[in-house]
DNA sequence: TTGAAAGCGCTAACAG
DNA sequence: CTGTTAGCGCTTTCAA
């Protein structure tokens, strides 16, 4: 007879049925504090039988410090960030932390939504949005929550931080794309910035044009496929003769790969080449084939982790900014490299 | 000078700040019992001057319930379920609800993380896993705490649910598939059996059993992209004449797609009809056009909130399963129907 | 309407 | 090593 409709036995009920006070029970249970090996042994006994469970809430209360990790994320249904908060969340639970999701959409609700994170006496955060507010930031740091950012502005206040190299990248895709035979370059530069691909897309730019030959710019809106099926049309709007083209995002590059084989025809990489970025799975389907930039996800997340956990061990640590791996991805929208 | 290293300002400071007892700036702020005007604005203003903050953890020790929700989700890098899950969460916010992401990988750890999860004093779950132990969802009800299945399994427990109508779906791309002119059926049926995707395949074989073309079955291991590539080899093995095939899931069907046309020279849909079921934007890209059977993510999880919802407003009303509706997307790799 | 007081369930500091 | 004693910050009767 299992009880139905009693109230959930508290670290009190262990204590009496193993004969102890609550005091031995919370020792026993928190791992923190000695025991006797006797003792423990019973509470953890008692604790089975009772079906007993420690109440987070009233341990964080006491602790001030709830084990709540606030996940903030923008863009969720993209492929390249679902996988990233998938493996985050998947470290924070490894590491004995409860994720909060935070989805963002339009900064305009997030800072109500972050607030809210805050009333729970979250022990740190992660942010992988594009663009929270930086008062937001500041206010975490005001109350002492740790905070990681991944691929935010530079300029943004003191944490730690996972980010690429903005530099190395936009460098990487020209001399990928020069190396295959591009002669002229173009690349997408979405009009929604956003500090990495707009970043990568202009180091780009600056790469072409220090080498001599400038690449010409064609302006999406967005950074999804859409808008590089946009791009495609306001590739050949513009009469745009470049022959290697870089896309800052593969779903960018998808949708122009798209519109340029599908809408009009062009073969690849004969007629055009085409350089991703991100190396999301749809990239390396059958049908894409897409060349690109490989900046591991699964990795950045779990860096973010890890310095959000020595963070919050250590709150007097120096800030620390680790640095996304990246490799180039050679596939069949660039020319084979003749050896 | 604002305080810098200060302790957090709790209703104590707010309540001596505005000149009321700290029970004044609670019924203030929690908008429960009755405060004067004049009070009211007293403590808002007060609050807004300490930049104080009600704990959320000591507010739900007291009221026994967190604001806080399970939110279980297992392959979260998938297209549909990162939408899914997406929604999810900001419907959830948006309700005033914190979600807690659990990503399940493997059932191994599973019952751990939502055992966890339980120590939260959460004030409901919502589970669209494929397959979360069944005790767990026992281990939940013993404890009173709303669940909410999506897609589970009918024989489970009682509790509200969101599905899809399994036969509905069977029948549906029998009908697509048989107006589209196909003459020879086949269907990919996952090894790995998952409740609606096992369900559906096995009733369109049924469909086509009954309609006297019985259906050959192909067996990949799972139901992602790289399993539709290997049914395509599995396909050519077997020496298959299937025209026309329903893969069970979106991606099973790009996979699928791609293995046909790009590997073995298929053209589509002269050759071959293909369906899949889902539709995750993938499926509508230009480059796969690929007809296939939507059932609303968002709408599934829009539906999950709002039953939870309901429940935790009121435990005692009768259990709901909502139904997710499904309908046909014709694109490019099913024949355009005569009229 | 408002103040007083009693907890919610737990942990940590302090004696024994 | 174990029991005692204070709270953590909030809500909620109960009087006034």
């Amino acid at each position: 007879m299992t009880d139905k409709k009693k109230k959930k036995p508290t670290s009190f009920d262990v204590a009496r049925l193993a004969n102890v006070h609550r005091s031995a029970v919370s020792r026993a249970l928190s791992g923190s504090g000695r025991v006797s090996e006797d003792t423990r042994k019973r509470v953890i006994q008692a604790a089975q039988e009772l079906g007993y469970r420690v109440n987070f809430l009233a341990r964080g209360l006491q602790n001030q410090n709830s084990g709540l990790v606030g996940l903030v994320a923008s863009r969720l249904d993209t492929p390249y960030r679902a996988s990233q908060v998938k493996v985050a969340a998947r470290e924070l639970l490894a590491k004995g932390y409860c994720p909060i999701l935070i989805v963002a959409e339009g900064d305009v609700t997030l800072s109500g939504l972050i607030d809210r994170l805050l009333n729970y006496s979250v022990s740190g955060m992660i942010v992988t949005s594009d663009s929270p507010p930086a008062e937001i930031i500041e206010e975490c740091k005001r109350l002492s929550v740790p905070v990681v950012l991944i691929n935010r502005d530079l300029r943004e206040v003191a944490a730690d931080r996972v980010q690429l190299d903005i530099q190395a990248s936009g460098q990487l895709a020209f001399d990928m794309l020069r190396e295959a035979g591009g002669r002229r370059f173009a690349v997408l530069d979405p009009s929604q910035e956003t500090f990495t691909v707009t970043g990568r897309a202009r180091a780009f730019a600056t790469c072409c044009h220090s080498a001599g030959m400038p690449a010409e710019v064609i302006t999406p809106v967005g950074q999804n496929y859409a808008d590089g099926l946009e791009a495609a049309d306001l590739f050949m709007a513009a009469k745009c003769e470049a022959d290697a083209v870089f896309c800052s995002t593969d779903l960018l590059a998808l949708g122009f790969l798209d519109g340029m084989r599908v809408k009009y025809g062009r073969r690849l990489p004969e007629d055009i080449q085409i350089l991703g970025y991100d190396d999301i799975e749809q990239a390396g389907w059958l049908g894409n084939n897409l060349s690109t930039i490989c900046q591991d996800a699964g990795a950045a997340a779990m860096l973010a982790v890890d310095l959000l956990q020595a963070r919050i061990e250590d709150g007097s640590r120096p800030f620390e900014c680790a640095t996304i791996p990246i490799t180039p991805v050679h596939r069949a929208t660039t020319r084979k490299i003749t050896t």
